[in-house]
DNA sequence: AACCAGGAGCCTA
DNA sequence: TAGGCTCCTGGTT
């Protein structure tokens, strides 16, 4: 099996961030002035990622964190590395757990300000002595594929919910308007205005953190990052396309991603199921109760309704509207309510 | 108050 | 024309 992480350059590729960073002696390759990671409230998390696992780090950061973390878990037992990737942030404690799900949990501290994945390219930059050979590298390319693949599958669900292109480069200014907006809506930042509002994916790509920075204080930072996730996973998908692997994980997901950004008009019953269908970002606003029988519930009727206007570009869009919609279903046999008819709980007519 | 059911008119692709 | 949005009235929880 290949790892869409071999084919990355030693270094950031878009950005600082998605690839690092440390050489087989723990130096560190330089950063950009005034990185977030140099920030002293990130160091502890460093260091721990510096007794365990060098070369792979990642923060509390929302997108990564999915059920499959009790895979890593069951990891950790066997392999001191991926415990240590866990000890570096990979599994949700309580509050990133929380904060896994389309951003509905607690908003993040300033204390621990989210941060990109830092992956690291170098298979030799392991600690000697934590896990021998072959084993050691199975651990970390298992580690690294999973969490290039949860990115890459976040990033599809967002394509697929806003009907815009993986790459950046591609947007328009109502794209990148609906990446702000989304972006600010699933990670509680503080709302960015205007501030962006002329801005084309192209001019948005070739801001520095310190313009963002300059046009929003309070999350600049943080929405740069997140972009520079987004660049870096357009720079794998082209560099998967163009070639040697032809079945990764990357692949496939980015082929699943295309098929459903492919410009189609997507249907509300379409919108709930992918919803559904990604529990680790949306469980908390809407979750199966029976998936054989079909039958799910919204639990978070506001938030549903005002993801599916941003879906839309239906601001005013509200759950009055959206159950009025979804009542259209009844008579189209596509959902109904339950034998048990239950506030917020509906049942689709022909589960998968 | 929030949710549910359904009629009706309108808009858009 | 289909699908969805919006507004509405009235009932239920």
């Amino acid at each position: 099996m290949s790892n869409p992480l071999a084919a990355l350059p030693e270094g950031a590729v878009y950005g600082s961030r998605l690839v690092a960073m440390e050489g087989p002696h723990g130096e560190r390759t330089p950063r950009v002035p005034g990185d977030a990671w140099d920030q002293e409230e990130t160091k502890p998390c460093l260091e721990t990622l510096e007794r365990g696992l060098p070369g792979l780090y990642l923060s509390c950061f929302d997108m990564l964190l999915t059920e499959d973390a009790t895979w890593l878990l069951k990891l950790s037992d066997a392999s001191p590395a991926a415990a240590a990737a866990a000890a570096a942030g990979l599994v949700p404690t309580p509050r990133s757990a929380a904060g896994a799900t389309g951003g509905m949990a607690s908003e993040p501290s300033r204390e621990e300000p989210e941060q990109c994945p830092v992956i690291d390219s170098q298979g030799q930059s392991l600690s000697p002595g934590v896990l021998s050979g072959q084993e050691e590298e199975r651990s970390l390319e298992q580690v690294q594929t999973m969490v290039v693949g949860e990115v890459l599958k976040d990033i599809e669900t967002a394509c697929k919910l806003l009907n815009i292109t993986p790459d950046p480069i591609e947007w328009n200014t109502a794209n990148v308007q609906k990446w702000l907006l989304w972006t600010e809506h699933l990670y509680r930042l503080p709302h960015s205005g205007r501030t962006f509002q002329e801005l084309s994916g192209k001019d948005l790509c070739a801001m520095s953190e310190e313009d963002f920075r300059q046009r929003s204080p309070q999350c600049g930072d943080t929405l740069h990052a997140h972009l520079d996730i987004w660049k870096s996973a357009a720079w794998m998908k082209e560099r998967c396309s163009i070639g040697e692997a032809k079945t990764t994980a990357g692949d496939e997901l980015w082929s699943e991603a295309d098929s459903s950004c492919s410009g189609q008009p997507i249907h509300l019953w379409q919108f709930l199921r992918e919803l559904l269908l990604k529990p680790h970002n949306y469980g908390r606003c809407i979750r199966w109760l029976n998936k054989e029988k079909g039958i799910f519930k919204i639990e978070d009727s506001a938030h549903v309704a005002r993801l599916w206007g941003l879906r839309k570009n239906r601001p005013a869009m509200n759950y009055d509207k959206l159950s009025r919609s979804i009542r259209q279903y009844y008579k189209k046999g596509i959902i109904r309510k339950p034998d048990v008819s239950q506030r917020l709980v509906y049942q689709f007519v022909h589960p998968v």
